[in-house]
DNA sequence: AAAACTATGATTAGCAC
DNA sequence: GGTGCTAATCATAGTTT
């Protein structure tokens, strides 16, 4: 999309991939943002590289999550507008969703491999799973993190019934 | 991109609405293909949204992590092709990502709360971590998948040294 | 080596079927 | 409802600062 098209293949010269990079990883998650909000989907992307010290993550997992809560929330809100359009596409195909929570899960474990394999590149044998099996710590900040939500949604609602 | 400019807003109307999902889901995924070709980046998105039946997940966890063995494994199986350049990608900030695997962890952790969210837009109730304390049934599948992709790799392997 | 520019290829909004 | 078209906008490869 530029002066010249490119072919499909790992850019050779180093430093030309590395301007590439910061341009596209900028385009992409334009992109995403877009489509999230055009379109009301929920979406998320993970980039990993050696350019980037932190993985890039769009959005992060708390902003997702407030993200989704508000647009659950959200025809209460702005009444009158996309009410009846909001309220469909969130009921839709709801206790179906329900039915495929397990199947999500299951590739959820598997990217969370996916994500430990990225952190690990040299280090970690593809047989060793102690990591996975012990996801204790973790509930702990998931916990910290839902009560965070929570009080925010809460401390919203409490402002629009003043 | 097209005739008019669009709004940065939910799109009011359904069918536009789920037309334009479809176009720029393609358009989406296909930037991430390029991005993660081009620059030599691991790259993942997830779409969740009422339009497809199943959250789009690029590439399949599967996928992800044989894509990422063979990009690991790739300067001795091409000779001379941007060996260097590839070897020098895996082990900078090795260390450094090992470093932030727990950090990552957490995130992916507060991810796999956006995944059931998202799952069970109506029925669930935020304070109950139930399903997420409870991971062990896919703990097989994963190990499933993992003896899999070994097997896959161990198979290349040996065609290589025949 | 980062930021700005710009020519050009890629994406897509609205329309036609 | 989908698919294909094409005018119009957008993204970005190569270039310059």
């Amino acid at each position: 999309m530029g002066r010249r098209k490119v072919k499909h293949e790992l850019i050779s010269n180093e430093s030309v991939r590395k301007v590439t990079f910061r341009k596209r990883k900028a385009g992409l998650l334009k992109k995403l943002d877009e489509l999230a909000t055009l379109c009301g989907v929920a979406a998320c992307a993970i980039i990993f590289s050696a350019y980037d010290d932190q993985p890039e993550i769009w959005p992060s997992p708390a902003e997702a999550l407030f993200a989704f809560e508000e647009l659950k929330r959200s025809p209460s809100r702005n009444p009158g507008k996309y009410m009846v359009d909001q309220e469909a596409f969130l009921t839709t195909n709801a206790s179906k969703l329900n039915q495929q929570l397990e199947k999500q899960r299951r590739r959820n474990l598997g990217f969370e491999l996916e994500l430990m394999m990225a952190g690990c590149t040299e280090g970690m044998d593809l047989h060793d799973l102690k990591h996975i099996k012990n996801p204790s710590e973790s509930i702990q900040f998931l916990e910290e993190m839902i009560a965070s939500v929570t009080s925010e949604i809460e401390l919203a609602e409490n402002e629009n019934n003043d």
